[in-house]
DNA sequence: TAAACGAATGAACAGTCATTCATTTCTGAG
DNA sequence: CTCAGAAATGAATGACTGTTCATTCGTTTA
Protein backbone atom coordinates (compact mmCIF):
# COMPACT_ATOMS: atom_id res chain seq x y z
CA UNK A 1 0.00 0.00 0.00
CA UNK A 2 2.81 2.60 -0.81
CA UNK A 3 1.92 6.30 -0.92
CA UNK A 4 1.25 7.49 -4.44
CA UNK A 5 2.08 10.97 -4.95
CA UNK A 6 -0.69 13.10 -7.14
CA UNK A 7 1.16 13.41 -10.14
CA UNK A 8 1.60 9.89 -10.91
CA UNK A 9 -2.39 9.90 -10.93
CA UNK A 10 -2.41 13.14 -13.04
CA UNK A 11 0.08 11.33 -15.31
CA UNK A 12 -2.83 8.28 -15.96
CA UNK A 13 -5.65 10.75 -16.60
CA UNK A 14 -4.10 12.67 -19.06
CA UNK A 15 -2.29 9.73 -20.74
CA UNK A 16 -5.89 8.35 -20.82
CA UNK A 17 -7.32 11.01 -22.43
CA UNK A 18 -4.63 11.47 -24.68
CA UNK A 19 -4.14 8.06 -26.22
CA UNK A 20 -7.74 7.07 -26.36
CA UNK A 21 -7.96 10.56 -28.24
CA UNK A 22 -5.23 10.41 -30.88
CA UNK A 23 -3.72 7.09 -30.09
CA UNK A 24 -0.39 5.99 -28.30
CA UNK A 25 1.67 6.54 -31.53
CA UNK A 26 0.06 9.95 -31.72
CA UNK A 27 1.11 11.14 -28.19
CA UNK A 28 4.27 12.34 -27.28
CA UNK A 29 5.55 12.57 -23.72
CA UNK A 30 5.51 16.48 -24.54
CA UNK A 31 1.90 15.90 -24.70
CA UNK A 32 1.15 14.20 -21.40
CA UNK A 33 3.43 16.56 -19.72
CA UNK A 34 1.72 19.87 -20.88
CA UNK A 35 -1.67 18.50 -20.23
CA UNK A 36 -0.85 18.63 -16.65
CA UNK A 37 1.34 21.56 -16.60
CA UNK A 38 4.77 19.89 -16.02
CA UNK A 39 7.99 19.39 -17.77
CA UNK A 40 8.31 16.00 -20.02
CA UNK A 41 11.21 15.25 -17.69
CA UNK A 42 9.40 14.91 -14.28
CA UNK A 43 7.39 12.33 -15.77
CA UNK A 44 10.40 9.87 -15.33
CA UNK A 45 10.22 10.16 -11.90
CA UNK A 46 6.91 8.11 -11.67
CA UNK A 47 6.67 5.73 -14.88
CA UNK A 48 10.07 4.18 -16.16
CA UNK A 49 8.52 4.99 -19.88
CA UNK A 50 5.98 5.77 -21.92
CA UNK A 51 5.25 1.88 -22.85
CA UNK A 52 5.26 1.54 -19.32
CA UNK A 53 2.28 4.49 -18.43
CA UNK A 54 0.21 2.16 -21.29
CA UNK A 55 0.33 -1.32 -19.93
CA UNK A 56 -0.75 0.28 -16.45
CA UNK A 57 -3.82 1.72 -17.84
CA UNK A 58 -5.17 -1.39 -19.56
CA UNK A 59 -4.03 -3.52 -16.42
CA UNK A 60 -5.84 -1.34 -14.15
CA UNK A 61 -9.09 -1.29 -16.32
CA UNK A 62 -8.97 -5.54 -17.15
CA UNK A 63 -9.01 -6.36 -13.13
CA UNK A 64 -11.73 -3.57 -13.14
CA UNK A 65 -13.18 -5.43 -15.71
CA UNK A 66 -13.41 -8.71 -14.41
CA UNK A 67 -14.43 -7.32 -11.45
CA UNK A 68 -17.30 -5.90 -12.62
CA UNK A 69 -18.74 -8.43 -14.99
CA UNK A 70 -17.23 -11.48 -14.58
CA UNK A 71 -16.28 -11.84 -10.24
CA UNK A 72 -20.05 -11.14 -9.50
CA UNK A 73 -22.43 -13.52 -11.56
CA UNK A 74 -24.60 -15.88 -9.91
CA UNK A 75 -24.55 -19.38 -9.36
CA UNK A 76 -27.27 -20.15 -11.37
CA UNK A 77 -28.46 -21.29 -14.56
CA UNK A 78 -27.09 -20.44 -18.33
CA UNK A 79 -29.64 -17.41 -19.41
CA UNK A 80 -29.22 -15.50 -15.66
CA UNK A 81 -25.63 -15.66 -15.77
CA UNK A 82 -24.96 -14.70 -19.17
CA UNK A 83 -27.67 -11.91 -18.71
CA UNK A 84 -25.46 -10.46 -15.54
CA UNK A 85 -22.71 -10.72 -17.81
CA UNK A 86 -23.78 -8.44 -20.67
CA UNK A 87 -25.26 -6.02 -17.77
CA UNK A 88 -22.00 -5.69 -16.18
CA UNK A 89 -19.93 -5.74 -19.29
CA UNK A 90 -22.17 -3.19 -20.82
CA UNK A 91 -22.07 -1.02 -17.67
CA UNK A 92 -18.10 -1.44 -17.27
CA UNK A 93 -17.70 -0.43 -20.93
CA UNK A 94 -20.01 3.05 -20.78
CA UNK A 95 -18.71 3.77 -17.67
CA UNK A 96 -14.80 3.83 -18.53
CA UNK A 97 -15.04 4.04 -22.88
CA UNK A 98 -11.33 5.64 -22.61
CA UNK A 99 -10.17 2.52 -21.30
CA UNK A 100 -12.00 0.05 -23.10
CA UNK A 101 -11.20 1.78 -26.05
CA UNK A 102 -7.34 2.00 -25.49
CA UNK A 103 -7.77 -2.28 -24.52
CA UNK A 104 -8.86 -2.67 -27.89
CA UNK A 105 -7.16 -0.28 -30.15
CA UNK A 106 -3.54 -0.48 -28.66
CA UNK A 107 -2.80 -4.01 -28.49
CA UNK A 108 -0.29 -4.01 -30.99
CA UNK A 109 1.49 -0.72 -29.20
CA UNK A 110 2.23 -3.52 -26.56
CA UNK A 111 5.94 -4.81 -26.76
CA UNK A 112 6.39 -8.34 -26.18
CA UNK A 113 6.45 -7.99 -22.11
CA UNK A 114 3.93 -6.07 -21.41
CA UNK A 115 1.53 -7.66 -24.51
CA UNK A 116 2.37 -11.23 -22.59
CA UNK A 117 0.44 -9.92 -19.44
CA UNK A 118 -2.22 -8.12 -20.78
CA UNK A 119 -3.23 -10.72 -23.41
CA UNK A 120 -3.06 -13.79 -20.68
CA UNK A 121 -5.59 -11.62 -18.56
CA UNK A 122 -7.84 -10.91 -21.64
CA UNK A 123 -8.24 -14.87 -22.35
CA UNK A 124 -9.35 -15.19 -18.87
CA UNK A 125 -12.16 -12.69 -19.69
CA UNK A 126 -12.81 -14.48 -22.87
CA UNK A 127 -12.83 -18.28 -20.88
CA UNK A 128 -15.21 -16.99 -18.80
CA UNK A 129 -17.77 -16.27 -21.24
CA UNK A 130 -17.04 -19.64 -23.47
CA UNK A 131 -17.72 -21.58 -19.94
CA UNK A 132 -21.36 -19.64 -19.90
CA UNK A 133 -21.98 -20.44 -23.60
CA UNK A 134 -21.13 -24.09 -23.46
CA UNK A 135 -23.16 -24.49 -20.60
CA UNK A 136 -26.11 -23.01 -22.08
CA UNK A 137 -25.64 -24.98 -25.20
CA UNK A 138 -24.97 -28.70 -23.46
CA UNK A 139 -28.33 -28.28 -21.41
CA UNK A 140 -29.92 -27.15 -24.50
CA UNK A 141 -30.84 -23.72 -23.23
CA UNK A 142 -28.91 -21.75 -25.89
CA UNK A 143 -29.03 -22.32 -29.83
CA UNK A 144 -25.61 -22.18 -31.73
CA UNK A 145 -23.13 -23.67 -33.79
CA UNK A 146 -19.50 -23.04 -32.41
CA UNK A 147 -19.02 -21.67 -28.64
CA UNK A 148 -15.77 -19.89 -29.56
CA UNK A 149 -16.79 -18.37 -32.79
CA UNK A 150 -19.98 -16.97 -30.85
CA UNK A 151 -18.21 -16.03 -27.71
CA UNK A 152 -16.36 -13.77 -30.16
CA UNK A 153 -19.25 -12.66 -32.05
CA UNK A 154 -20.68 -11.53 -28.78
CA UNK A 155 -17.60 -9.96 -27.23
CA UNK A 156 -17.29 -8.31 -30.46
CA UNK A 157 -21.15 -6.91 -30.56
CA UNK A 158 -20.47 -5.51 -27.01
CA UNK A 159 -16.65 -3.98 -27.78
CA UNK A 160 -18.51 -1.88 -30.37
CA UNK A 161 -20.52 -0.05 -27.75
CA UNK A 162 -18.00 2.55 -26.64
CA UNK A 163 -17.24 3.04 -30.06
CA UNK A 164 -20.58 5.32 -30.94
CA UNK A 165 -21.55 5.78 -27.26
CA UNK A 166 -19.98 9.20 -26.73
CA UNK A 167 -22.38 10.60 -30.10
CA UNK A 168 -25.52 9.51 -29.20
CA UNK A 169 -25.71 11.17 -25.43
CA UNK A 170 -29.60 10.18 -26.01
CA UNK A 171 -30.10 7.08 -24.27
CA UNK A 172 -29.39 6.38 -20.77
CA UNK A 173 -26.86 3.32 -19.86
CA UNK A 174 -29.94 1.40 -18.52
CA UNK A 175 -31.60 1.63 -21.80
CA UNK A 176 -28.67 0.39 -24.01
CA UNK A 177 -27.56 -2.05 -22.08
CA UNK A 178 -31.36 -3.84 -22.07
CA UNK A 179 -30.65 -3.41 -25.95
CA UNK A 180 -27.98 -5.54 -25.68
CA UNK A 181 -29.49 -7.91 -23.50
CA UNK A 182 -31.66 -8.56 -25.82
CA UNK A 183 -29.46 -8.71 -28.94
CA UNK A 184 -27.41 -11.20 -27.28
CA UNK A 185 -29.98 -12.92 -26.12
CA UNK A 186 -31.61 -14.19 -28.89
CA UNK A 187 -28.78 -14.10 -30.83
CA UNK A 188 -28.11 -17.43 -28.74
CA UNK A 189 -31.85 -18.44 -29.41
CA UNK A 190 -33.05 -17.66 -25.87
CA UNK A 191 -36.65 -15.16 -26.56
CA UNK A 192 -36.51 -11.90 -24.48
CA UNK A 193 -38.83 -9.03 -24.42
CA UNK A 194 -38.21 -6.02 -21.97
CA UNK A 195 -39.53 -6.36 -18.46
CA UNK A 196 -41.08 -3.16 -17.39
CA UNK A 197 -41.02 -0.18 -20.12
CA UNK A 198 -43.93 -0.65 -22.51
CA UNK A 199 -43.51 -2.79 -25.68
CA UNK B 1 -9.31 6.30 -67.59
CA UNK B 2 -5.62 7.36 -66.63
CA UNK B 3 -2.97 4.93 -67.44
CA UNK B 4 -1.36 3.76 -63.81
CA UNK B 5 2.05 3.22 -63.33
CA UNK B 6 2.40 -0.30 -61.94
CA UNK B 7 4.53 1.51 -59.23
CA UNK B 8 1.28 3.16 -57.97
CA UNK B 9 -0.14 -0.09 -56.85
CA UNK B 10 3.19 -1.71 -55.57
CA UNK B 11 3.21 1.39 -52.93
CA UNK B 12 -0.96 0.74 -52.45
CA UNK B 13 -0.39 -3.12 -51.46
CA UNK B 14 2.94 -2.04 -49.53
CA UNK B 15 0.92 0.49 -47.46
CA UNK B 16 -1.81 -1.90 -46.75
CA UNK B 17 0.29 -4.39 -45.52
CA UNK B 18 2.38 -2.28 -43.16
CA UNK B 19 -0.59 -0.36 -42.03
CA UNK B 20 -2.62 -3.22 -41.25
CA UNK B 21 0.21 -4.87 -39.33
CA UNK B 22 1.48 -1.66 -37.35
CA UNK B 23 -0.96 0.74 -37.43
CA UNK B 24 -0.14 4.34 -39.81
CA UNK B 25 1.77 6.69 -37.07
CA UNK B 26 4.60 3.61 -36.76
CA UNK B 27 4.94 3.21 -40.54
CA UNK B 28 7.45 5.44 -41.94
CA UNK B 29 7.46 6.37 -45.72
CA UNK B 30 11.14 4.93 -45.04
CA UNK B 31 9.02 1.50 -44.45
CA UNK B 32 7.21 1.55 -47.57
CA UNK B 33 9.84 2.54 -50.02
CA UNK B 34 11.71 0.08 -48.42
CA UNK B 35 9.08 -2.54 -48.84
CA UNK B 36 9.07 -2.22 -52.64
CA UNK B 37 12.66 -2.14 -53.17
CA UNK B 38 12.21 2.17 -53.56
CA UNK B 39 14.11 5.57 -51.99
CA UNK B 40 11.53 7.36 -50.31
CA UNK B 41 11.32 10.41 -52.25
CA UNK B 42 9.82 8.48 -55.09
CA UNK B 43 6.83 7.66 -53.57
CA UNK B 44 6.01 11.44 -53.79
CA UNK B 45 5.87 10.90 -57.89
CA UNK B 46 2.62 8.49 -57.09
CA UNK B 47 0.83 9.98 -53.87
CA UNK B 48 1.12 13.75 -52.78
CA UNK B 49 1.58 12.85 -49.36
CA UNK B 50 1.67 9.72 -46.49
CA UNK B 51 -1.97 11.06 -46.02
CA UNK B 52 -2.82 10.62 -49.62
CA UNK B 53 -1.98 6.82 -49.10
CA UNK B 54 -4.30 6.02 -46.23
CA UNK B 55 -7.38 7.95 -48.14
CA UNK B 56 -6.94 6.55 -50.94
CA UNK B 57 -7.06 2.70 -49.52
CA UNK B 58 -9.88 3.50 -47.03
CA UNK B 59 -11.66 5.17 -50.29
CA UNK B 60 -11.43 2.15 -52.15
CA UNK B 61 -12.61 -0.42 -50.01
CA UNK B 62 -15.69 1.32 -48.83
CA UNK B 63 -16.33 1.23 -52.93
CA UNK B 64 -16.01 -2.62 -53.23
CA UNK B 65 -17.80 -2.82 -49.94
CA UNK B 66 -20.81 -1.39 -51.30
CA UNK B 67 -20.45 -3.18 -54.45
CA UNK B 68 -20.18 -6.68 -51.79
CA UNK B 69 -23.04 -5.96 -49.73
CA UNK B 70 -25.69 -3.41 -50.76
CA UNK B 71 -25.81 -3.37 -54.55
CA UNK B 72 -26.26 -6.75 -55.36
CA UNK B 73 -29.15 -6.75 -52.42
CA UNK B 74 -32.61 -8.26 -53.49
CA UNK B 75 -35.62 -6.78 -53.82
CA UNK B 76 -37.27 -8.91 -51.75
CA UNK B 77 -38.85 -9.27 -47.81
CA UNK B 78 -36.12 -8.11 -44.98
CA UNK B 79 -35.48 -11.52 -44.27
CA UNK B 80 -33.70 -12.50 -47.33
CA UNK B 81 -32.14 -9.34 -47.43
CA UNK B 82 -30.82 -9.25 -44.47
CA UNK B 83 -29.40 -12.59 -44.46
CA UNK B 84 -27.83 -11.42 -48.11
CA UNK B 85 -26.38 -8.22 -46.55
CA UNK B 86 -24.47 -10.01 -43.62
CA UNK B 87 -23.55 -13.08 -46.28
CA UNK B 88 -22.04 -10.20 -48.66
CA UNK B 89 -20.55 -8.13 -45.65
CA UNK B 90 -18.76 -10.83 -43.90
CA UNK B 91 -17.61 -12.17 -47.46
CA UNK B 92 -16.08 -9.03 -48.18
CA UNK B 93 -14.31 -9.14 -44.76
CA UNK B 94 -12.95 -12.01 -44.93
CA UNK B 95 -11.50 -11.21 -48.06
CA UNK B 96 -10.11 -7.99 -47.50
CA UNK B 97 -8.77 -8.28 -44.18
CA UNK B 98 -6.42 -5.58 -44.41
CA UNK B 99 -8.61 -3.02 -45.86
CA UNK B 100 -11.01 -3.74 -42.83
CA UNK B 101 -8.54 -3.36 -40.14
CA UNK B 102 -7.44 -0.18 -41.43
CA UNK B 103 -10.75 1.31 -42.07
CA UNK B 104 -11.60 0.90 -38.35
CA UNK B 105 -8.49 1.42 -36.64
CA UNK B 106 -7.32 4.23 -38.55
CA UNK B 107 -10.04 6.64 -38.46
CA UNK B 108 -8.57 8.77 -36.31
CA UNK B 109 -5.42 8.99 -38.36
CA UNK B 110 -7.60 11.08 -40.83
CA UNK B 111 -6.78 14.33 -40.94
CA UNK B 112 -9.91 16.96 -41.61
CA UNK B 113 -10.37 16.57 -45.62
CA UNK B 114 -10.12 12.90 -45.56
CA UNK B 115 -12.17 12.10 -42.54
CA UNK B 116 -15.11 13.62 -44.05
CA UNK B 117 -15.10 12.42 -47.42
CA UNK B 118 -14.57 8.77 -45.72
CA UNK B 119 -17.45 9.28 -42.90
CA UNK B 120 -19.68 10.27 -45.78
CA UNK B 121 -19.54 7.01 -47.34
CA UNK B 122 -19.51 4.82 -43.92
CA UNK B 123 -22.54 6.67 -43.27
CA UNK B 124 -24.41 5.78 -46.49
CA UNK B 125 -23.34 2.16 -45.90
CA UNK B 126 -24.65 1.96 -42.45
CA UNK B 127 -28.07 4.08 -43.83
CA UNK B 128 -28.43 1.01 -45.91
CA UNK B 129 -28.50 -1.43 -42.89
CA UNK B 130 -30.91 0.38 -40.67
CA UNK B 131 -33.21 0.51 -43.74
CA UNK B 132 -33.56 -3.17 -43.77
CA UNK B 133 -33.70 -3.03 -39.96
CA UNK B 134 -36.80 -0.77 -39.79
CA UNK B 135 -38.78 -2.35 -42.94
CA UNK B 136 -38.63 -6.09 -40.99
CA UNK B 137 -39.35 -4.04 -37.56
CA UNK B 138 -42.72 -1.99 -39.80
CA UNK B 139 -43.77 -5.44 -41.34
CA UNK B 140 -43.25 -7.16 -37.88
CA UNK B 141 -41.01 -10.29 -39.28
CA UNK B 142 -38.09 -8.56 -36.71
CA UNK B 143 -37.87 -7.90 -32.97
CA UNK B 144 -35.51 -5.38 -31.24
CA UNK B 145 -36.21 -2.15 -29.50
CA UNK B 146 -34.55 0.27 -31.65
CA UNK B 147 -32.64 0.42 -35.09
CA UNK B 148 -30.15 2.78 -35.37
CA UNK B 149 -28.76 0.79 -31.42
CA UNK B 150 -28.95 -2.68 -33.31
CA UNK B 151 -27.79 -1.61 -36.70
CA UNK B 152 -24.92 -0.26 -34.80
CA UNK B 153 -24.51 -3.87 -32.36
CA UNK B 154 -24.83 -5.53 -36.06
CA UNK B 155 -22.14 -3.89 -37.42
CA UNK B 156 -19.83 -4.19 -34.44
CA UNK B 157 -20.33 -7.58 -34.55
CA UNK B 158 -19.92 -8.29 -38.39
CA UNK B 159 -16.74 -5.92 -38.12
CA UNK B 160 -14.75 -8.58 -35.63
CA UNK B 161 -14.74 -10.92 -37.92
CA UNK B 162 -11.32 -9.87 -39.20
CA UNK B 163 -9.89 -9.15 -35.54
CA UNK B 164 -9.69 -12.87 -34.80
CA UNK B 165 -10.16 -14.30 -38.11
CA UNK B 166 -6.83 -14.99 -39.74
CA UNK B 167 -5.77 -16.96 -35.95
CA UNK B 168 -8.31 -19.31 -36.46
CA UNK B 169 -7.83 -21.07 -40.16
CA UNK B 170 -10.08 -23.65 -39.30
CA UNK B 171 -13.38 -22.73 -39.92
CA UNK B 172 -13.71 -21.89 -43.78
CA UNK B 173 -15.43 -18.31 -45.37
CA UNK B 174 -18.97 -20.41 -45.84
CA UNK B 175 -19.20 -21.74 -42.25
CA UNK B 176 -18.45 -18.53 -40.61
CA UNK B 177 -20.92 -16.95 -42.46
CA UNK B 178 -23.13 -19.62 -41.90
CA UNK B 179 -22.71 -18.66 -38.58
CA UNK B 180 -22.99 -15.02 -38.62
CA UNK B 181 -26.43 -15.12 -40.85
CA UNK B 182 -27.47 -17.31 -37.35
CA UNK B 183 -26.34 -14.97 -35.09
CA UNK B 184 -27.88 -11.67 -36.98
CA UNK B 185 -31.45 -13.31 -37.99
CA UNK B 186 -31.79 -14.91 -33.94
CA UNK B 187 -30.80 -11.29 -32.85
CA UNK B 188 -33.60 -9.89 -34.50
CA UNK B 189 -35.97 -12.17 -33.79
CA UNK B 190 -36.22 -14.58 -36.49
CA UNK B 191 -35.40 -18.31 -35.94
CA UNK B 192 -32.77 -19.74 -37.81
CA UNK B 193 -31.39 -22.87 -38.44
CA UNK B 194 -28.44 -23.67 -41.00
CA UNK B 195 -29.74 -25.25 -44.68
CA UNK B 196 -27.62 -28.36 -45.58
CA UNK B 197 -24.95 -29.37 -42.65
CA UNK B 198 -26.22 -32.00 -40.23
CA UNK B 199 -27.61 -30.25 -36.37
C1' DT C 1 17.41 24.99 12.13
C1' DA C 2 19.76 21.47 9.34
C1' DA C 3 20.11 17.60 6.66
C1' DA C 4 18.04 14.58 3.37
C1' DC C 5 15.48 13.17 -0.31
C1' DG C 6 11.84 12.84 -3.66
C1' DA C 7 9.88 15.88 -7.23
C1' DA C 8 10.43 19.13 -10.86
C1' DT C 9 13.06 21.69 -14.16
C1' DG C 10 14.70 22.56 -18.80
C1' DA C 11 18.45 21.95 -21.67
C1' DA C 12 20.76 18.47 -24.27
C1' DC C 13 21.30 13.94 -27.01
C1' DA C 14 20.88 10.89 -30.56
C1' DG C 15 17.66 9.29 -33.48
C1' DT C 16 13.60 9.36 -36.69
C1' DC C 17 10.07 11.63 -39.23
C1' DA C 18 7.68 13.56 -43.71
C1' DT C 19 8.92 16.14 -47.26
C1' DT C 20 11.89 18.66 -50.84
C1' DC C 21 14.89 18.91 -54.62
C1' DA C 22 18.78 18.98 -57.82
C1' DT C 23 20.27 15.36 -60.36
C1' DT C 24 20.32 11.09 -62.92
C1' DT C 25 18.06 7.18 -65.19
C1' DC C 26 14.54 5.14 -67.80
C1' DT C 27 11.03 4.83 -71.48
C1' DG C 28 8.53 5.53 -75.41
C1' DA C 29 7.13 8.66 -79.30
C1' DG C 30 8.71 10.93 -83.54
C1' DC D 1 18.76 7.89 -83.09
C1' DT D 2 16.89 11.82 -80.57
C1' DC D 3 14.90 13.86 -77.08
C1' DA D 4 11.08 15.10 -74.01
C1' DG D 5 8.89 13.91 -69.97
C1' DA D 6 8.04 10.72 -66.34
C1' DA D 7 10.25 8.00 -62.66
C1' DA D 8 13.79 7.26 -59.41
C1' DT D 9 17.68 8.61 -56.69
C1' DG D 10 19.77 9.94 -52.35
C1' DA D 11 21.25 13.66 -49.78
C1' DA D 12 19.51 17.51 -47.24
C1' DT D 13 16.07 20.15 -44.25
C1' DG D 14 13.80 21.32 -40.19
C1' DA D 15 10.75 19.60 -36.97
C1' DC D 16 9.74 16.25 -33.54
C1' DT D 17 10.69 11.86 -30.84
C1' DG D 18 11.73 9.26 -26.05
C1' DT D 19 14.95 9.58 -22.74
C1' DT D 20 18.87 11.43 -19.75
C1' DC D 21 20.87 14.41 -16.49
C1' DA D 22 22.95 18.10 -13.75
C1' DT D 23 20.63 21.23 -11.20
C1' DT D 24 17.12 23.45 -8.32
C1' DC D 25 12.96 23.43 -5.55
C1' DG D 26 9.89 21.92 -1.66
C1' DT D 27 8.75 19.27 2.01
C1' DT D 28 9.39 16.25 5.61
C1' DT D 29 12.16 14.18 9.09
C1' DA D 30 15.67 14.62 12.97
Amino acid sequence: MAEEHATKQFIRNAARRLFAERGYNAVSMRDIAGAIGKQPGGIYNHFPSKQTILVDLMEENLTRAHAAAIAPLPDTDPVARLEAFVRGHVKHNIENPDDIFIAYMELRSLEAEGAAQIMSKRNAYEAALRAILRDGQKSGAFTFADPAIHARAILSMLGGVTVWYRDTGAQSPAVVAENYVQAVLQSVGVPYSAPTKGQ
